[in-house]
DNA sequence: TGTTAAGTTTGTCCTGGACAAAACGAGCCT
DNA sequence: AGGCTCGTTTTGTCCAGGACAAACTTAACA
């Protein structure tokens, strides 16, 4: 009765480019070398993509985020880049059974039911150990999940929002043993301008924060004459960054390096996420983390900085 | 010695449409149709923006949001710009004197400080006066003071992060009278595709959680499809849209349009925030509210249905 | 005074060409 | 074999200039 007449709807180019982070340069540019997409024109010549086009397109960007290079996939039907994505990752069988269960809060849409579950996990477990073990791998379960189409955008973002309200209350109420001002070392954390996704981010300072030290998170998308002013401005001992599978290698190779060298000698460069620049050869400035890392290394800049300071005296 | 390079540094076209929000093509065509901006090249061809070109773009933006047209202002230089943008909004001196304070900690990074100044207004005024008279116009003044070069944009971010904190925390912490299914009216919260800014939705949802309404908010961004699933699978009432100035009218129409007719006829749309499509001459489906007026709307509805309810039984 | 019609402004789309950075792969040296 | 350099191919982004519909303004008219 109420069947929608979205199923069979077409999105304009700008639609596209905002629902799969797509270039409208780059998508018009495969149109011509792959053959794929392949829009059809509404009655202006515009070109007007349906929508199983614009999920492949979603698969094939998540495929390029792992590694694979356009040419090799183009062709290839929505089916068979599903394999290739399932491939690549664990069965579902082989994870752990109780994030399966939250998975499946998510698909049944009961986020009062996540949230009480997540807190129940995190008073359970502690911030430090339901962020490595809970919150950063069902955060990867749930952005493959939607890449496969398995999860709609919306039900994505009800997750967001979730995680969101649990990580900033738990940030938030953290006990404080000194007063804020003298707790060290201090941290300002961000993305550099092109990285939208803020999770990770969240979860950097939730373990940063956990380990005793001061965090400044300026959110996502800091200009980088923004993050210099503002590591200066805060007297910031670090400058944290994090970074989710996407992005330019070289534009973020410059960024890194022209922080690098506007950032005063005293300030650390600390990056973590899934990137291939912090992978491949990270520049020899840069101190790229695992989550897991994060509070041995406070702890190791504590001890380094201790010793200094006994120096000085 | 470290004196940053950046202060003479250019930006791509690509940075410019990331700083600025303005598309591409909108600066290639401005260029060729005013004669502004006027980017440099550099050693490939290629625009390069000089820092106060981008300065002026950003003052630009902000006056078409107020409803200004590009070729009457574009040749103005930026100080009478800046000009044109203070005869419209008030005196400094006319403002409450306690929200320049708060604007004042944001000048001076105080962030710990306004968080507990913000905290403190919370507790003393209540979640409902507190959003309205102090988190509405407040946002509205660092909005302004940005858009003037006031203040840096990682200012404007670390504002946003810990307004964030507050907000959800007290949205979290909200006494929940009933059990959360029971609550009425449930309401889905988003902002359309276009609409990339938070702080007015969670304004939004504060006002409903704290009318005893059973929030559920997508965050921003959402597809039009998704919005109607997730007010299909959550069984909502109503789906409350947020606004910020700028968005094209045209597709803003369009898409209020398409969710009209994609959502069931018994799910209200309701919207606020400012668009000129919601003063201009909003569509007759639409109920476009102030902040001020959620309260008494919720009311309104809970009226109406449990007169309803009354009549079914 | 209010409403319709003609004119102007403005954002977005189009095509097709170009090129540098990244990724790949062949050959060479240790 | 393993690590290195150096051509070759792939790929994303930029450019120019043309076009047009929607939004806005102004003029005409009831």
């Amino acid at each position: 009765m109420d069947t929608d007449l979205q199923p069979t709807s077409a999105f304009s180019i700008s639609d596209v480019e905002r629902d799969t982070g797509l270039a409208k340069e780059t998508l018009r540019v495969w149109e011509r070398r792959y053959a794929f997409p392949q829009p059809q024109r509404d009655a202006f010549g515009e070109r007007s993509y349906p929508a199983e086009q614009v999920q492949k397109l979603r698969m094939v960007k998540r495929l390029l985020d792992l590694g694979f290079r356009p040419g090799k996939i183009m062709q290839h039907s929505a089916v068979q880049l599903q394999q290739l994505a399932n491939a690549g990752s664990a069965a579902p069988s082989t994870r752990a059974p109780q994030l399966e269960r939250y998975l499946a809060l998510c698909r049944g849409h009961q986020m009062a039911e996540l949230g009480d579950a997540l807190r129940h996990a995190l008073a359970v477990l502690g911030l430090k150990a339901f962020t490595i073990d809970v919150i950063a791998p069902l955060t990867g379960m749930v952005g493959e999940a939607w890449a496969c189409g398995d999860l709609a955008i919306y039900e994505e973002h009800l997750y967001s929002e979730t995680l969101q309200t649990v990580m900033r209350h738990a940030i938030f109420s953290l006990p404080q043993a000194s007063s804020p001002s003298t707790r060290t070392p201090r941290i300002v954390l961000s993305t550099l301008p092109q990285e939208r996704h803020g999770l990770g981010l969240l979860m950097a300072e939730a373990l940063c924060a956990a380990a005793g030290a001061h965090c400044m998170s300026l959110g996502v998308e800091t200009p980088l004459t923004d993050i210099v002013a503002a590591a200066r401005a805060q007297r910031a001992d670090i400058v944290a960054l994090s970074f989710s599978s996407a992005g330019k290698q070289r534009q973020t190779r410059d960024s890194l390096q022209q922080l690098h060298a506007s950032l005063p000698p005293d300030i650390e460069l600390w990056a973590g996420g899934r990137s291939p620049v912090l992978t491949r050869q990270p520049p020899s400035f840069l101190h790229v983390l695992d989550l897991r890392q994060v509070d041995e290394s406070i702890a190791d800049w504590r001890r380094r900085h201790q010793a200094l300071a006994l120096h000085t005296h």
